[in-house]
DNA sequence: ATTGACCTTACCGTAGCTATAAGGTTTAAG
DNA sequence: CTTAAACCTTATAGCTACGGTAAGGTCAAT
């Protein structure tokens, strides 16, 4: 099975195939006589894998753990569990923080009249310091806590 | 006030504001005699807003369009009202995208029976494709998702 | 024989930062 | 007064996860 066949069967760029065996995501592809890559069903099987793996928010660390996991029949399914509980926990507060924000640019909507008057309410918030209620209106509720990693 | 408690108070990491600097994103911070960059209120705000629309996935160009509007006296309020506008409306599809992603994730974990059989139902799932949910669920390329990968 | 659809490697570019190096400044403690 | 830490500075290089392009070899069909 050449490449181009494998790209339309998982849905990966050949590029990103190609890509995958250079960073030993996936072990290098057998050749044919002309230099080809030659992929077989369990080749297709894995990329098939890391496509899903990839689609679902793991990065290619994780598939990378994944994979590993996949290929190691000692593995213990509580590891695979961890990773994944770990990922939809990052997934929730991607979500919240997205919910905020929406409240966040419908609410400055609201307040916007939408006319040809160069005045609007959103920018003035921004731009006028001395009132400083800003914080609250376009942050609803907490500021959001998700950066005290940055120590340098 | 310095570049450090801006850090603190936006979220931002002081290398990003420096870069906002460089790519003229923000206008160049005024010096106090030793070379260290002085922040006022004003800047401050800024950078809060920048931080707040990228997180809101806001890209780097629109932060400057909405910036660009903000400082532009002739501006008509509807142009910012549709920007937001739009924005509301991706930022709705993308959290439609992660509870998917979210749901898929609990479901997965919810069938694996985390213990120490090397037998895992999450990893049939990925291989699997026959009874495959996973492949409704898209990834969005989010700028939150850029700031998850990088662990410190 | 020629077209066009494949395949190859090699290298450059992207966004939005982040890390590292190598140094200057400030502040608090001993 | 000295020293160490915690700041700050610039410059440069690297990261993710690919995509684009160039320059060329191969294969199937017309």
């Amino acid at each position: 099975m050449n490449i181009g066949t494998v790209s339309k069967l998982t849905g990966l760029n050949t590029k990103t195939i190609r890509y995958y065996e250079q960073i030993e995501l996936i072990a290098p592809a057998t050749r044919s006589d002309n230099g080809y890559r030659q992929y077989s069903e369990k080749g297709l099987e894995q990329l098939r894998f890391i496509q899903r793996a990839r689609k679902t928010g793991f990065n290619i660390d994780e598939c990378r753990q994944l994979l590993d996991l996949f290929n190691n029949s000692g593995r213990q399914s509580h590891q695979v569990k961890k990773l994944v509980l770990e990922k939809a926990d990052v997934v929730a507060k991607q979500i919240e923080e997205l919910k905020l924000m929406q409240n966040c640019l419908l609410d400055l909507a609201a307040q916007c009249q939408s006319d040809q008057d160069p005045h609007c309410a959103i920018l003035d918030r921004f731009t006028d310091h001395t009132l400083n209620p800003v914080d609250q209106h376009i942050v609803p509720t907490s500021p959001i806590n998700h950066m005290e990693k940055h120590h340098e």
